[in-house]
DNA sequence: CGTTTGCTAGATATCTAGCAAACGGTGCCATATT
């Protein structure tokens, strides 16, 4: 019988194991699949690392991101782990060719990938006489949160599945409904999990949430970031453009701060990750392409000057705060006007039934790629959304496909999706205009039980009434920069 | 949803008023082009 505490010390140099961490891998051993929604922190990569170092075959890990990938074989190699590697465009064929010739030759324990490489077919033909003792999915709500539209490959993992058998399968997330996870369990065919949760509860973080008009919004925003321990902070936009202004605004006011979203060039991005990581800048101002990945333990506040979509995306990003266990918080800023526009986008991500009946009718005829430019109306996401919808995941772009399920059905998926998109947007809507405890709220949607109040948000104990954008504000604000600007020169003399 | 932006037409060569249209965000990978 192995003893895991011994393989522990071994392996990580590390005494005990943290809540969870030992059932799952002796789950996992025993060739048992596990669901595991346990929150940031909690140690989720040490089951699977130390699971692949005492399993017999490879253990397969997919990671919606390539930086993930190459942040996690990084810290495996620090850790003196030399048999892990990972697969992905960034790198040239040739190596890519090694890894898997590595891999065959049974030397790679451990082998990360993105759920586009794992479907390809080169890849599952390539593996098919490779025995694999586990297949890991990493961040597994973007099964639920990014399958139907955006990145379709994550709702085809259960085929590549198939294809693979692997021993066991470990999901991992930290973010899924009771809902999510029937469809992550479902979607990857777990055979009765093992079902480990741990309380998504953030006893450090503190949550408030304010009204206010579209116009003040980013004053308030200004005066938290102000506050005592309100620095380094993330702010959270739905857009790049109010990003970007919004950045110029917090640095005219005497913080250093910039902005990140996907439309920068990936070194401009990495350049401004990389100096806020290092404490240089004290406010990012972001679109949801920044954090996942990003572990910065200091982050005392996070706001949101849009409401996110969901309280899915809602707990990600507020929970970006605090990692440190130290105290911080998470403020959510919202107007009227922002949750009307959230609901209109929603709508527009979504054809009417005519509009639907007509794409239908004309890929008999038509290629998708020569129908596209009759429906520029629908956005790329949707496009890809509806024609998803119609002819199936696995359609090609380029050659004439005819519908094979009947209208009905179609519309009946779409008119599913619409549904769960909508609720998802009133769980936010709730969370942010209900009178009810924040931090129950959002605990039991995610399926946890809560006493209802927790003393730690602005409805257990509303806080004392901040001040107005008044003079000495202004004044203070001032000051602060002369402050900064002077230790700035101090430093680079 | 309501706000913002861009266009056009009108009185005068730059500005305004009025109206219509737009209005999102997440990333893999492969292939073609510098």
């Amino acid at each position: 019988m192995l003893d895991l505490e011994e393989c522990l010390r071994y392996y990580f140099g590390t005494d005990s194991f943290r809540p969870g961490q030992r059932s799952a891998i002796e789950a996992i051993l025993a060739g048992r699949d596990v669901l595991a929604l346990w929150p940031t922190g909690a140690g989720k990569s040490l089951v699977y690392q130390m699971a692949a170092q005492l399993l017999p075959y490879l253990t397969l890990i997919v990671t919606p991101l390539v930086s993930l990938m190459f942040d996690q074989v990084r810290r495996l190699q620090a850790k003196g782990f030399d048999n892990a590697a990972c697969l992905t465009s960034a790198q040239s064929r040739e190596y890519n060719t090694q890894v898997l010739e590595a891999m065959r030759s049974g030397y790679l324990k451990t082998l990360f990938l993105t759920p586009e490489r794992l479907n390809s077919d080169e890849f599952l033909v390539r593996l098919r006489d490779t025995p694999i003792s586990l297949l890991t999915i990493d961040e597994a709500h973007c099964i639920c949160q990014w399958g139907h539209d955006f990145r379709p490959e994550y709702l085809r993992l259960g085929k590549a599945i198939q294809v693979l058998q692997p021993r066991s399968i470990l999901a991992l997330t930290a973010t899924a409904t009771p809902a999510a996870q029937e469809q992550i369990a479902c979607l990857l065919g777990l055979r009765h999990p093992l079902r480990l949760h741990l309380s998504l509860n953030r006893p450090n973080l503190e949550y408030s949430v304010k009204e206010v008009s579209r116009l003040e919004g980013r004053e308030i925003a200004l005066q938290h970031l102000y506050r005592r321990e309100g620095l380094p902070a993330v702010v959270y936009i739905n857009q790049r453009q109010e990003c970007e202004t919004t950045a110029r605004y917090f640095c005219e006011n005497g913080l250093r701060a910039a902005y990140y979203h996907a439309g920068m060039r990936p070194d401009e991005r990495q350049a401004v990750q990389k100096s806020f990581l290092d404490d240089e800048l004290q406010v990012i101002t972001a679109t949801t392409a920044f954090g996942m990945g990003v572990d910065k333990p200091n982050v005392r506040q996070v706001i949101h000057l849009t409401p996110s979509n969901s309280l899915e995306e809602y707990y990600q990003e507020s929970g970006r705060a605090g990692r440190d266990g130290q105290e911080a918080h998470c403020l959510l800023l919202y107007s009227q006007q922002s949750f009307e526009r959230a609901w209109g986008q929603l709508d527009e991500r979504y054809p009417s039934a005519e509009l639907l009946s007509d794409i239908y009718e004309a890929l008999f005829s038509c290629t998708p790629a020569e129908l596209r430019a009759h429906y520029l109306s629908l956005s790329p996401t949707s496009w890809r959304q509806t024609l998803n919808a119609i002819l199936g995941f696995e359609h090609s772009n380029g050659e004439l496909q005819p519908p094979q399920k009947p209208l009905e059905n179609v519309s009946a998926y779409l008119n599913y999706l619409y549904s769960t998109d909508c609720q998802r947007l009133q769980a936010m809507q709730n969370y942010a205009r209900g009178q009810r405890c924040r931090r129950s709220l959002l605990l039991e949607y995610f399926g946890e039980q809560t006493p209802g109040f927790c003393d730690k948000c602005d409805v257990c104990r509303p806080p004392t009434t901040l001040q107005p954008p008044d003079i000495r504000t202004r004044l203070w604000q001032k000051m602060y920069s002369l402050a900064d600007s002077l230790t700035f020169r101090t430093a680079s003399a």
